[in-house]
RNA sequence: GGAGAGGUUCCCGAGCGGUCAAAGGGAGCAGACUGUAAAUCUGCCGGCGCAGCCUUCGGAGGUUCGAAUCCUCCCCUCUCCA
């Protein structure tokens, strides 16, 4: 693998980098192999796409040849870091936080190469559960000051609001961190989220004190739709990157839907495809625009959930929006299917299904029972409402009633396709037994 | 520990004895327009086969024909003082 390109340049010129501490020397400590870290939270049992970001600089350092570490925070997911937060989080017990430490190792492994020490994946509650209180305080506390703390922006917002003394500390564990993973590993990169730039400053100085060391630290920006929102929101809630809490198909629809003015933006973050290509995609508009949203989606589909779910999530997504040809010359080194397939592939790559006796569908089942049982309306007075404005089908038919009903007759290809508004779709499947 | 302020439907925030399922805004949903985009306009936005009924305004009691609104106790949050 040739690596003669520089990691800080490709960051950089992707829209990576928000601050570096040091960047000329950074980029020069980036010239030859080296260690960096970034620490996930494991307060969830999976990451969603707000962690894609730093997960992608991950992968983009391991390409060029540098060891990543992963640090799953179980020690200080015990704390809870305050910065930028308005409120308290929700403590976790241990034993959640193992069991969500976990899984992050899995999802990660799928972005990054852990084999053979390419990689590392590490938990500091290896280390900072057996901390000593006295010890802690006397060997790394003295290092800092309060005052200069308390003027962190990281920590404006919880001054108006409160901040309690165990939060208060997160900065200190963090630094620590970094000086554990120097002294163990060589590691002289951190790099986060902009609002990690606190703590991360924070560790680059108390090993500046401790070890008369430079180490340096990336951030990346807090990445928002061209419209404002923190990406990764539905109505549904995160997007994550776990199939079994937002299935492929969900995932690539959730790509498809960018905003216009993010899809080059996003090209370059979320995927790997090259700058030249993306750049000659910026000009595009209307329709054609739509293509390249198929290529991200596609592309990001399959970094997260591997070439065959991205596959099926397009033909799924086009057996119902339907399929346009992508012209080659169109981000060429993606790897999409560009020709609209010609039978239809019975593969669902997880749209929302549901199994039904057909005893029940003999007698009928009134159209917004139907919609409330399945999910796709969350009571059935949401039903009726959406019924009632339209916003119903089956089969691609308005549905003109609240309580039309649901029969055997409405069986095409042995299913029954119930859709609620735009895009949000629903198998009906039978079950033939009694 | 003392003195204040406050906890309202997803969020912010009005209401301060009946006309309150609770103003207004945001979010969300649907329709129209479109390109599975954004913006805009319109409608909806506690539950229930719904012109009616049921359950909500931190918790538990109480006053009243009637309470989110008054009283008592409790819990929680914030501000100031120690």
């Amino acid at each position: 693998m040739p690596k003669l390109t520089n990691v800080y340049d490709i960051l950089e010129e992707r829209g990576f980098i928000e601050q570096s501490t040091e960047a000329v020397a950074c980029r020069q400590l980036l010239e030859n192999p080296s260690t960096c870290y970034i620490g996930f939270d494991p307060t969830a049992s999976s990451l969603h796409v707000g962690s894609l970001l730093p997960i992608m600089s991950l992968a983009h350092m391991q390409r060029c040849g540098h060891r990543p570490i992963a640090l799953v925070g179980g020690g200080t997911a015990l704390v809870g870091d305050p910065s930028g937060k308005t409120e308290m989080r929700q403590m976790l017990s241990r034993e959640e936080i193992n069991a969500n430490g976990e899984k992050l190792k899995t999802q990660l492994s799928r972005f990054i190469d852990f084999e053979a020490g390419r990689a590392m994946l590490v938990n500091n509650a290896d280390w900072l559960a057996p901390l000593n209180y006295i010890e802690f305080l006397r060997d790394i506390g003295r290092h800092f000051s309060v005052n200069r703390m308390l003027s962190a922006e990281s920590y404006k917002m919880r001054l108006e609001t409160g901040l309690s003394f165990i939060e208060f500390n997160y900065m200190l564990l963090q630094a620590y961190d970094f000086l554990l993973l120097l002294d163990d590993y060589d590691c002289h990169l951190q790099m986060g989220g902009s609002d990690q730039w606190g703590n991360i400053v924070a560790g680059v100085d108390l090993v500046r004190r401790m070890r008369q060391k430079t180490v340096y630290g990336i951030t990346f920006p807090l990445i928002t739709t061209a419209s404002g929102e923190k990406m990764g929101k539905t109505a549904q809630g995160a997007v994550w990157l776990d199939a079994s809490l937002t299935s492929p198909y969900e995932y690539y629809q959730y790509w498809v839907n960018t905003e216009d003015q993010d899809v080059a933006r996003f090209l370059a973050y979320f995927t790997f495809l090259p700058m030249d290509e993306i750049s000659a995609v910026e000009g595009l508009q209307g329709e054609d625009l739509n293509l390249v949203k198929t290529i991200l989606a596609y592309e990001v589909t399959r970094i997260t959930h591997g070439e065959a779910a991205a596959r099926a999530a397009q033909a799924e997504s086009e057996e119902i929006f339907g399929a346009r040809t992508i012209p080659d010359n169109l981000l060429p080194s993606s790897g999409v299917r560009r020709q609209p397939e010609s039978a239809a592939e019975g593969a669902a790559a997880g749209m929302p299904a549901t199994t039904i006796a057909s005893s029940r569908l003999r007698q009928g089942i009134p159209a917004f029972e139907l919609f409330a049982e399945v999910g796709l309306c969350s009571s059935r007075g949401e039903a009726r409402r959406l019924i009632k404005q339209g916003g119903g089908y089956i089969n691609g038919e308005r549905i003109q009633e609240f309580d039309e009903r649901a029969t055997l007759e409405h069986l095409e290809k042995g299913e029954i396709l119930l859709r609620a508004g735009k895009k949000k779709y629903h198998r009906i499947q039978v079950d033939e037994k009694p």
